[in-house]
DNA sequence: TATTGTTATACTCTATAACTATA
DNA sequence: TATAGTTATAGAGTATAACAATA
């Protein structure tokens, strides 16, 4: 990987690429952070968090929490604790570690979380509905090339392979 | 666009997708910052407004600069501020309209970002890397077609076509 | 000693809105 | 009046590091 023996602008077609991700992106994402703060006055780490409390029923502890938000622990305590605050997650105790806390969503939560998801996948539906089936099966699979392979670039001996984790890094 | 009719999960895979394009991202803009900062002491916006100059040798008004960067006004004159303080960069007047200004690069600006741009190409190719060339310009491809309908939902009635632009919206 | 989670802090990035100067 | 740019401000989002409690 000898960074200097590639000439500048030998490879313009990645980098066209990473820009035009990067505008999909950032057009997408301000599309879903204005429709979060307009209708649900939340925000999109909120909304992160509750969506991966959503698949794991028993909950999650705050490490594992911080690994797939791939944000570090201080943050996930400032979300975490502002959602307990309005009931829509609570923090229950690890049977056998007293330090740890499984998070998960109340009845509440969960129920406002459908809420928004469903709003949310509208949105999303919407953004790549010039698209067809195919294609979106076409770039989800060419993602996961890239994901897969940037993945396994910044942590090599990591087994588990779902996601970046700044508490490791 | 009747959001309500679209049942929950109707469309998973659009949803799988978004979370895809939005993990590549966020891992691939983590690296970049991180080397943007380690190694050149600055920030994915201020490489964002130079590469913007780079690409118009006679400068670039303020007002198109924010629509390119797709941020507010106040934050270009912010980070344009920095960089004249630093010598990167420069403001022009504009002869004819004693309110605007053209920001250019100064030649250490010009020298300081083909440094840069060479190093950050090397980040992106490598990012890539895991994409063949036919593979990297079906992505850019897909993208096109989703970024090209996402704007025009945006602003129906732009006509440049180039980039979304918060000082409209 | 190492790990889980919390606290405190600081900085980047961004939008909003009020403002000045000019068109 | 409208436009170009600036200023002031507030808030989201994030990382770092020191810390307490427990393993």
């Amino acid at each position: 990987m000898d960074l200097e023996a590639r000439a500048h602008s030998e490879h313009p077609e990645a980098l066209r690429l990473w820009l035009r991700l990067l505008t999909c992106t950032q057009l997408i994402e301000k599309q879903v952070r204005a429709g979060l703060r307009e209708r649900f006055d939340t925000t999109l780490p909120r909304f992160d968090l509750m969506s991966q409390l959503e698949r794991a029923p028993e909950g999650m502890k705050m490490s594992e929490l911080s690994r797939r938000m791939m944000v570090t622990g201080g943050n996930v305590t400032g979300i975490t604790d502002q959602l307990v605050t309005e009931g829509l997650v609570e923090r229950v105790q690890v049977s056998g570690d007293r330090r740890a806390w499984r998070v998960r969503l109340t009845a509440r939560g969960r129920r406002a979380f459908q809420d928004m998801a469903r709003q949310h996948e509208g949105w999303i539906v919407e953004a790549f509905s010039a698209l067809s089936d195919k294609e979106i099966a076409q770039l989800h699979k060419l993602l996961g090339k890239v994901k897969a392979d940037v993945q396994h670039r910044q942590h090599p001996a990591s087994i588990t392979g779902q996601q970046a984790t700044p508490e490791i890094a």
